[in-house]
DNA sequence: AGGCATTACATGAAAATTCATGTATCGAGG
DNA sequence: CCTCGATACATGAATTTTCATGTAATGCCT
């Protein structure tokens, strides 16, 4: 009733697959993409959009500076910018000045900016246990590793620990 | 030489784990978004943006409606046929007219669309194979099949049950 | 056949994203 | 100490994306 476009009842039974149907790199974007529909969902339900969201959940451990948040935001510089500007007109973030080194600004979250994370994280938990405990047994831990892998191995030779 | 951004050289003392950083969605995302930067460098080289390339690699292998197109692109169906109108102009793709069902229009390549295609789908192959290369031995083909599971069983409409 | 909700696509206004660039700070040499 | 290249953030213009909505075509149901 609510499929989402593309073919409805069009049923083609031999629908030879398209080369991207089994490319790696729109397999990992579709599933992420699908994957986060529900969950972003959620978060339009209570007002909250995806950057806004990712914000929230980066700060909730912690100060952050900008880069670091378009980063994790998965955005360029210039747009968590704008972004921390509206969010800190709307009152859930606040710069906090520069601190040692003076090029970077540290962001926090405000009293309302943490009150809403922690309603989203719990919410954000729930959701992510819903989809891994859809996947077969070992399944998750498998996926969730190989994306650490991946991830890692991309990474690496930068920004690691110290 | 092209670090992302982000703290580098700080060595940011005792980075207590964050939360966003073992969220399935965000590793599901993060993922995505690094395996794809290179192939993206390699589009952005010949002067195809990511939309674009999309919309060549689902033409490839056939024609295909503007609502399967937004489906297969990771866009909204507004968003695609601006998109399309852009790249009629350039001369890649054309609409082809209606079919049976007189809403849908089907679109296809140019034959200076199939030439830019048939460059791309091979580097793509290429790009496809040095990142699944690096991974430890089988680990490529279970990030696949749990991808895929991911994906089929979201577009079942398994939507909402647990 | 006629009505009615649904689907496919296009369009215009609004919002978000990016690129190119500017300013200030840091770090390594000379 | 002073200069030079790189880094961190902000800003403005241009592009892209999305939302809301309009039009046309379908399918179902009585």
């Amino acid at each position: 009733m609510n499929r989402p476009l593309g073919e409805k009842t069009e049923a083609a039974p031999a629908e030879t697959a398209g080369f991207h149907e089994d490319y790696t790199l729109y397999l990992l974007a579709k599933a992420s993409e699908l994957a986060s529909a529900e969950f972003h969902a959620e978060l339009a339900a209570e007002g909250v959009s995806v950057g806004e969201w990712r914000v929230l959940a980066v700060l909730w451990t912690g100060e952050a500076s900008v880069g670091a948040l378009a980063e994790a935001g998965l955005m360029k510089q210039p747009t968590m910018t704008k972004l921390l500007d509206r969010m800190a007109a709307a009152g859930w973030v606040r710069r906090l000045g520069r601190g040692g080194d003076r090029r970077r600004v540290r962001l926090g979250l405000t009293e309302a900016g943490r009150a809403q994370a922690a309603v989203l994280i719990p919410k954000a938990r729930a959701h992510e246990a819903r989809l891994l405990g859809a996947l077969p047994a070992g399944e998750a831990e498998a996926l969730r590793a190989a994306l650490r892998g991946l991830i890692a191995r991309r990474m690496d030779g930068a920004g690691g620990e110290a």
